[in-house]
DNA sequence: GTCTATATTGAGATAGAC
DNA sequence: GTCTATCTCAATATAGAC
């Protein structure tokens, strides 16, 4: 579990990006974070919008294809969406800067790597897609009271995601009580599912 | 009514930085847009940065301003709440190019200029500050059943400010549905209150 | 794997004529 | 209110030595 340069180069990236913006950091700058000249940084990586895509791409990624692995058919459909949004608030947080940049500069992706754009929303669509199954088996299984569960995913999924943007760890409320609370909101609030179920 | 040539530059100008971002759309380009030359800009703004600060807080201080004088004391906290939220989405959603930028370039917006973002946030603040009150109010008053307010909240504003994110009007539900349902999702299932009350 | 040196391009902004 | 012309600076990226 070293830390190789590489992944040197990743974190100050990922820092100076979610703080000031792609454009608004030059390669200069992630040199001088890691103790480096700008050019060194071009062993590393060939271009400053591959250093973003591996910023976007590899933490979601590594989330969303564990996550989809770890989806069995039981418990209930209750209970497996309930992990499964805590867990993705916990995560969200851990990688909260690389998060933060994979949604501001996706548009940035879009122009400059259009096939990085598409796979890293394949990826996403792919989340939304497991989440929504849930939603829709839990419905016909009758234990959520839903009467269109695309809108509700769309819901729950917004209102997961906007964790990040407000929670600070100097406050009151842990992340862990942020994430059972708000897969709770989502669980057993907007899709009536019942807290036992 | 008349659109000044102001207005064509601030129109232009959000659209295409809702496109490309802000540090990838050059005074030239805002300039095109409009059959001007770059130069031209600055007879109307001083600085890029002042033509982002009118962009992101005019439209949202206009809704801000608005939303807040038309709370009265009745009906229910119920009825006042979705009123507003369902608002709030069908507002966003007219204004969603300034509201996009509004958000994706904040951290622009602090670090050039520090006094414009202290704006942008206070009036943020307001907002976030007047739909706790309804919450609190209603939760008060046993028209909603929640336990911790202020988590709510942030958890259905997060789901309503959630939509620009992916509505695109060319699909099947219209806007004014999803603001409704979103706002039920909010007010019904969220905060647990009655739909006739 | 990192360095020095530099090529090349384009950015935001200003001066001053009309 | 818009123009032409230009200043000044910094950006990404490359070449080639060590």
């Amino acid at each position: 579990m070293t830390a190789t340069r590489r992944d040197e180069i990743l974190r100050a990236a990922a820092e100076l990006f979610a703080d000031r913006g792609f454009h608004a950091v030059g390669m200069r700058a992630i040199a001088d974070a890691v103790g480096i000249r700008g050019s060194s940084l071009y062993h590393h990586f060939p271009s400053k919008v591959e250093l973003l895509h591996a910023i976007a791409v590899e933490s979601t990624k590594r989330f969303v294809e564990q996550a989809l692995a770890d989806l069995g058919p039981s418990p209930s459909y209750s209970q497996r969406l309930f992990a499964l949004l805590r867990d993705h608030v916990l995560y969200f947080h851990e990688y909260r800067l690389e998060e933060a940049v994979g949604l501001r500069e996706l548009q940035e992706l879009r122009n400059q790597a259009p096939e990085h754009y598409a796979e890293l929303q394949a990826i996403r669509r792919d989340y939304q897609s497991a989440v929504e199954s849930l939603v829709v088996g839990g419905c016909e299984a009758g234990e959520f009271d839903c009467a269109e569960p695309h809108l509700a995913t769309l819901a729950l999924l917004g209102m997961i995601n906007s964790v990040n943007d407000w929670f600070r760890s100097d406050r009151q409320a842990t992340i862990e009580h942020v994430a059972e609370t708000f897969a709770s909101f989502a669980v057993h609030r907007v899709l009536g599912g019942q807290p036992e179920g």
